[in-house]
DNA sequence: TGACTAGACTTGTCTAGTCAAGTAGGATGC
DNA sequence: GCATCCTACTTGACTAGACAAGTCTAGTCA
C-alpha cells in the first residue's frame, strides 16, 4: 500500500511523530489505550475498525491485529467477529494478586526470616479437611505446622497438608531452611491454585504459637493447590491483622 | 518448507491428529502447556525454538511465534533474544482477584441487595486521609458512607471520598438504586487502582452500623483509585468476617 | 595466552496477501 | 407484509518471506 487512504478521518495521533524505537504495535496499542482512558470511547463505544487502524497507522493488519488482540485479552476491548471492536466496561477489575512465597517477600524487604517447625509427620487426613482438600478421610497424608518469623515476629503460622503421592520425601525436608512452598513448587509443577482470604479469630493454637490473644483478628488465607486433578497440599495460612496485610495493584 | 525435516526429535504430538477446528496456534500452544504441566521442562529447562517447533507442526513462525508470546504474557514461559525461551519458574503466583462490584455479586448469587446511606455530603478531607488519598488537607471532597445489605444482612460498610473534580454530579446520585462503584466506573474510567486487603477490628461507628460487636474480626479493602495520576476515590471497605470473604483461583 | 572477529542461532517485529466465518442491511421476489 | 438472498463489512487466522538485534561459540591472529 504505502500510499495512504486521502480520507483518514483526523484525529490525534496519525502517521506523524513516528516514535523512534517503538514498535508499530505498540504505537497503535497506546493510541487505542490513551482512547480508552480519556473517554474517547466510552464502554461498549465503537471502536476503529482493523481496516480504518491500518489506514490511520499506514501499518498492515497482523500489527493492528496484535495490538487489539493484546488489548481484549487485557480485558479493555470486546470483540465480535462480523461486527466491529468496542470499548469493554472496567466493571468487573481483575486486579493481579501477587501471592508470594513468605521466604522471598520477607528477603525483599531485607529482613531475616526463621521458621519453627511444631509439627511434621504422616496422619490420616481429617475428616474436616478431607472434602476440601479432595482425598477420603483417613488417607494417609503429611502434616505440617510450621510457624514463620519475620525478625524474630511470628508472622505466618501454616497448617498444611501434602499428598504423600505428589511427595513422597516431604517429611525429610528441613523446612527451617526451605520453605514448604519452595520445595513443592520444584517438586510438583503447580498448576492450578484456589484461595480464600478471610478475617476471623484464631484458635487456641494458633494463637498460642503467634504469641497474640485469642480475639485478634488474624487474616487467614486457605489456599488448595491441584496438578491435573490430583490435589497437592491443602494450607491454611493464619496472619496477625496487625502484622500482615496482601497489597496489589491494578492498571489495565 | 513443507517437507517436514527428517531428524525431528520425536514426542507427543507430530502433525499427527490435525484436530479439527482447532486453531493451529492454539494446538502449539497446549503442546507447551502440557509439557510445562508434565514437568516435561522443568523450570529453566530450555524449550524448543521456534523452528524448532515450526519444523515439527508444520505451521509458519508467526504462528508458533503468537503461541509463545501467548505463553509468556501468562508467566508460564521466559524469552531471552538471541538465546532461546526456557520454562518459567512458577514461584510468584500471580492470580487473578476479582474486584467485583458488590451489587453485582448479590445479584449473581440471586440475593437482593438493598443499601442505606447515612452520610452523603461535601467537606474538608480530613488530614488523616490526605496524604494517602493525594489530596491536601482541607481540600473540599465528596464524603459518603453507606451499608450495603445482602437479604437484608449488613455485609459492607463502605466510607468513601470522591473527588469532586473528576465526579461534580456524584452527590446527586440515588445510592440506593446505583452503587458509588457503578457510578465512578461511568462517569471517570478507571485507570489504576491500589488495594490492600487486611484483617482488623470495626471502629466504633461501623460496629454499630453493621450490628456486629467491637472485637469482631473485619476483612477490610482499602482502595485508592487514580486516573492519570489524578485520585478519583479513596474507599475503605469493612466487612464482617463472619459473612465474607474474597475468593479467587488461579490457573495458567 | 588473550583479544578479536565471523558466523550460526535465537528471538522480535513487520509486510502484503489469502481464506474463512460471522453480522447487518438492502434489494428482490412472493 | 414477509421471507429470502446477496453484498459489504467485520473479525479470526494463517503463510512465506524479510530485516533487525542480541547471544554464544569457534576460530584466527597478535
Amino acid at each position: 500500500m504505502a500510499v495512504k487512504k486521502s480520507a483518514a478521518p483526523a484525529a490525534s495521533p496519525p502517521p506523524s511523530s513516528v516514535a523512534p524505537g517503538v514498535a508499530p504495535y505498540a504505537r497503535v496499542k497506546a493510541y487505542l489505550k490513551q482512547g480508552l482512558a480519556s473517554g474517547l470511547w466510552p464502554p461498549d463505544a465503537r471502536m476503529p475498525s482493523e481496516a480504518q487502524l491500518v489506514a490511520r497507522f499506514g501499518v498492515s493488519r497482523m500489527t493492528v491485529g496484535r495490538a487489539l488482540r493484546e488489548l481484549t485479552a487485557e480485558g479493555l476491548v470486546t470483540r465480535v467477529q462480523g461486527v466491529g471492536s468496542f470499548a469493554a466496561h472496567l466493571l468487573r477489575v481483575a486486579a493481579t494478586l501477587c501471592i508470594r512465597d513468605l521466604h522471598e517477600e520477607i528477603g525483599a524487604r531485607g529482613h531475616r526470616h526463621h521458621a519453627k517447625v511444631h509439627l511434621c509427620r504422616s496422619e490420616a487426613l481429617p475428616a474436616a479437611q478431607a472434602a476440601q482438600f479432595g482425598l477420603a478421610p483417613g488417607t494417609p497424608v503429611f502434616h505440617t505446622l510450621i510457624v514463620h518469623f519475620e525478625n524474630g515476629v511470628a508472622l505466618q503460622c501454616e497448617d498444611r497438608f501434602v499428598n504423600p503421592a505428589c511427595a513422597p520425601d516431604y517429611l525429610k525436608t528441613d523446612f527451617t531452611r526451605i520453605t514448604p512452598t519452595q520445595y513443592l513448587l520444584q517438586v510438583a509443577p503447580l498448576w492450578q491454585a484456589q484461595y480464600a482470604i478471610e478475617a476471623g479469630a484464631p484458635s487456641a493454637r494458633e494463637a498460642r504459637l503467634l504469641d497474640i490473644p485469642r480475639q485478634a483478628p488474624c487474616l487467614i488465607i486457605v489456599r488448595r493447590t491441584v496438578n491435573r486433578g490430583v490435589p497437592i497440599t491443602l494450607a491454611r495460612l493464619t496472619h496477625p491483622g496487625s502484622r500482615y496485610r496482601v497489597e496489589g495493584r491494578f492498571e489495565p
